[in-house]
DNA sequence: GACCTGCTGCGGTATG
């Protein structure tokens, strides 16, 4: 019988094997296979559908079919990391079909949270050959006194999704947890899978320890993805986000097809839709919901019948945007702009896995903007022109936990463990000196908290190394391993009175005592934050300055903005836009001008009996809230009595009983904007205070879980900001508060753009006077009306709300283009 | 910041 050439290149059982599943073993299976039986380590980039998992496992089964079955053995030979317990799961019932047919000695088993205690024990003492596990059960392992016999003979180690954490604090504690396998086991390779990024060279870098050559291996491309944009009715609403126009539309898309995924980008916004598709479900589909509020148990549910083809469709947020391949999803429909182009093309990969077909793809946008950006995706995805992301400065609090770890196991040598860390990329530039604060820090609490005995967490050894104090710091150790941490929700209270509801920890952040906002139908006065409690007293009326928004937005990435832009700018460009959105910028034009991408167009005009500015300045809703706490506090200064400003996505908007000159608008934004100003707000603010938590959490200072009982967030939140206050006060460059600094600046990345922001528009600045309400500003505008966007009336009323606006900005003559 | 993601082991006693 004749063999194909590349199958031929296999173990005779693996080319029949392949042969009898009628498949033809892929180049880079082969590829990766060789890399890794010449002893290199390899990052494989392939779109889902190509075999990557099989190409990840292969050179682990083919050293392995030899095995003995009756060899003693005290270590693993593979260790398989996911980021999702339900992969590793997944992966270990796929990896049985080629063992089992092939009747290969291996044994292979998962070992996550899950996992019963007695499995763990045999596991300790009876190391399967491949071990599938998370990064949290890695560092669980490498906390065991036995951990270097179980590694020793460590051959292989497969990073699955590596793109996916290889810039959190997550995947900087899997990298250490890495640097020390390779540590353990010299001869081991590193075997990271990853779907298509931007840099696939700082990817691999996470892979590459010791002098061991790393090869980058490229899957085929699948075929060219179909997207199309969807509007219904050729009608796109002047605002709203929950896109609830189009679930008619949406429900004859799944019943034309075979499964179709829908993607959203909130849960609130996925109960909705999944509402309206149920209302109109006549013919009965099978329509399920998939979201992190819902219990695990239904979500099992839901996977399983969709993986048994039991679904037509599921409305799913970012929960399934990683995870089990379902190979019979014919349309994946994205509602709401997808913000940016690696999520668009990590969503539209979920679909059809079939490499040689098209996957399909329908966006639908919520808005007139969002047809924009949605034009704007499209082309980015089609280009592969992916989102880049700076890479993430290592995380102190991190090595903190991971010193504790290897204390766990062992006596630890800071000297040696210092050139360890530094192996890996995230800690490469780390100063010996801060590497020392750190460890003084795991080993006695550092100088203001020397005192206490409970941070005295290391004692030497004979040997000179350090090592856990007693049991009780290794039980504390590992019921706190990994740097997940919950944002707490903080209850609004009037005064000392009882609570009106619940909201987020983040959008307290960015308050300041006296700013307003409503909550619960009443206009509140943000006083102040005591241990888990908004602290408000009821405003005057007038208008909320900071509304509040359910569920927010994704920041639209920089390198999508800059498209919106171009579209704006280049008429050509907005010849295939539906006719509703090419009709309001032509009124834009006729009304003011368009925006472009070299200069910044501020309008200013009067509604009411308020002065509007709006600013287009396209750098994303988190920036521009960030400019508008800012340049709120100087108009104060400039004595314009700002009232409020609203930010969304592409506009900044606020409104004051004075108009600036076009002078005292270059003023405003002029460039020092974020030297005082920012600091000031970053002291004021409670954002330091919250990353504090964080760090002191992660870093083993506080305790979150404690044998019988869940520390409930109120205790955590009440010790941190106790010690919070004390090490302030008496060792204010302790090393956990220059942690929560460079946490605190990592967050508010957004500043950095915003600096870039400032910097281009110096002297570029168009002042636009006008007598009214201009097309392009009416969506921002519109949103002022309403303060808790959420109910799903809430589109229909904010399109009812425009109706006046927008015949403001429509009718009439053309608006007065003098220049200020 | 949207949205996600994960998570003792021991020494004791009772039971089959």
């Amino acid at each position: 019988m004749d063999q194909p050439i590349a199958t031929s290149l296999l173990p005779p059982r693996f080319a029949a094997w392949f042969q009898g599943r009628g498949w033809q073993v892929h180049d880079h299976q082969l590829a990766v296979l060789r890399a890794v039986e010449a002893g290199r380590s390899v990052l494989l980039i392939a779109p889902t559908g190509g075999g990557k998992t099989l190409a990840g496992f292969l050179p682990s089964l083919v050293e392995l079919a030899d095995a003995d079955p009756k060899e003693k053995r005290t270590g693993i030979h593979t260790l398989y990391i996911s980021p999702l317990k339900a992969l590793t799961v997944d992966v270990a019932r796929n990896l049985e079909t080629p063992i089992a047919e092939m009747g290969l000695p291996i044994e292979s088993e998962t070992r996550t949270g899950d996992t019963p205690q007695n499995r763990r024990q045999r596991q300790r003492k009876h190391p399967p050959h491949i071990l599938l596990t998370t990064p949290e059960s890695l560092a669980l392992l490498l906390s065991y006194s036995e951990a270097p016999d179980y590694f020793a003979s460590l051959k292989t180690v497969i990073i699955d999704e590596l793109y996916a954490i290889a810039d959190t604090k997550r995947g900087q504690l899997l990298t250490l947890g890495l640097a020390r396998l390779a540590r353990l086991a010299p001869q081991c390779r590193f075997l990271g899978l990853s779907a298509t990024v931007a840099a696939p060279e700082r990817v691999a870098q996470h892979l590459n320890y010791g002098a061991r050559p790393l090869d980058i291996i490229r899957g085929r491309d699948g075929a060219q993805p179909e997207i199309g944009i969807m509007i219904p009715d050729a009608h796109v609403p002047w605002s709203g986000r929950m896109a609830l126009h189009a679930v008619p539309a949406i429900y004859e898309e799944i019943k034309r097809h075979k499964t179709t995924l829908v993607f959203v980008n909130t849960r609130a916004q996925a109960e909705l839709v999944f509402q309206g598709l149920w209302r109109l479900n006549d013919d009965n589909l099978a329509i399920g919901l998939h979201h992190g509020s819902l219990a695990v148990e239904q979500r099992r549910k839901i996977e399983a019948a969709m993986a048994r083809g039991a679904l037509r469709a599921v409305v799913a947020t970012s929960s399934l945007d990683l995870g089990i391949d379902w190979g019979d999803i014919d349309l994946v429909i994205q509602v709401g702009a997808p913000k940016g182009a690696s999520r668009l093309l990590q969503r539209i990969g979920r679909a059809n896995h079939r490499l040689d077909e098209p996957s399909r793809a329908l966006l639908v946008p919520a808005n007139r903007f969002e047809v924009l950006e949605c034009k704007a995706a499209i082309e980015a995805a089609l280009e592969k022109d992916l989102d880049e992301y700076p890479p993430r400065p290592y995380c102190l609090d991190v090595l903190a936990q991971h010193i504790l770890c290897l204390a766990c196991a062992g006596s630890v040598n800071p000297d040696a463990l210092y050139l360890e860390v530094t192996t890996a990329a995230s800690y490469a530039s780390l100063p010996r000196e801060e590497f020392d604060r750190v460890f003084a820090f795991v080993r006695d609490g550092g100088y203001a908290l020397k005192a206490y005995d409970r941070w005295k967490r290391l004692r030497q050894m004979p040997d000179g190394g350090w090592r856990a104090a007693n049991m009780t710091v290794v039980r504390q150790y590992r019921m706190n391993v990994g740097t997940i941490v919950e944002s707490p929700m903080l209850k609004v209270r009037l005064g000392r009175g009882q609570a009106l509801g619940e909201v987020e920890e983040w959008f307290v952040q960015g308050l300041l005592p006296g700013d307003t906002f409503m909550f619960a139908g009443r206009l509140l006065r943000f006083e102040g934050i005591r241990e888990m409690s908004v602290v408000c007293s009821l405003a005057k009326s007038g208008e909320p300055k900071v509304p509040v928004y359910g569920g927010g937005r994704l920041p639209l990435t920089t390198d999508l903005a800059e498209r919106v832009r171009a579209i704006l700018e280049d008429r050509r460009q907005q010849r295939d836009l539906p006719d509703d959105v090419q009709e309001w910028l032509r009124l834009q034009r006729w009304r003011s001008v368009l925006p472009t991408r070299s200069r910044l167009l501020i309008e200013s005009f009067p509604r009411g009996n308020k002065e509007f500015l709006v600013a287009y300045c396209f750098e994303g809703r988190i920036a521009h809230q960030t400019l508008g706490m800012l340049l709120t506090r100087r108009m104060e200064r400039a004595g314009l009595k700002p009232l409020g400003f609203v930010a969304t996505d592409y506009v900044l908007a606020t409104w004051a009983l004075g108009a600036p000159t076009q002078e005292q608008v270059e003023r405003l934004f002029a460039e020092d904007m974020l030297g005082d100003d920012l600091e000031e707000w970053l002291e004021d603010s409670s954002m330091l205070r919250r990353s504090f938590r964080n760090v002191a959490v992660i870093a083993g200072l506080i305790e979150r879980r404690h044998p019988g009982e869940e520390k409930s967030r109120r205790q955590i939140t009440f010790n941190a900001d106790l010690i919070y206050d004390v090490l302030r006060k008496h060792e204010p460059d302790h090393i956990l508060l220059h942690a929560t600094r460079q946490d605190a600046a990592w967050n508010l990345a957004d500043v950095q753009r915003l600096g870039d922001f400032l910097k281009r528009v110096q002297g570029r600045i168009d002042v636009r006077r006008l007598d009214r309400v201009t097309p392009l500003a009416v969506p921002v505008l519109v949103t002022l009306g309403s303060t808790e966007v959420g109910n799903e009336a809430m589109d229909a009323l904010l399109e009812e709300a425009a109706a006046d606006l927008i015949e403001e900005a429509t009718s009439g003559e053309p608006g007065q283009e003098a220049m200020l």
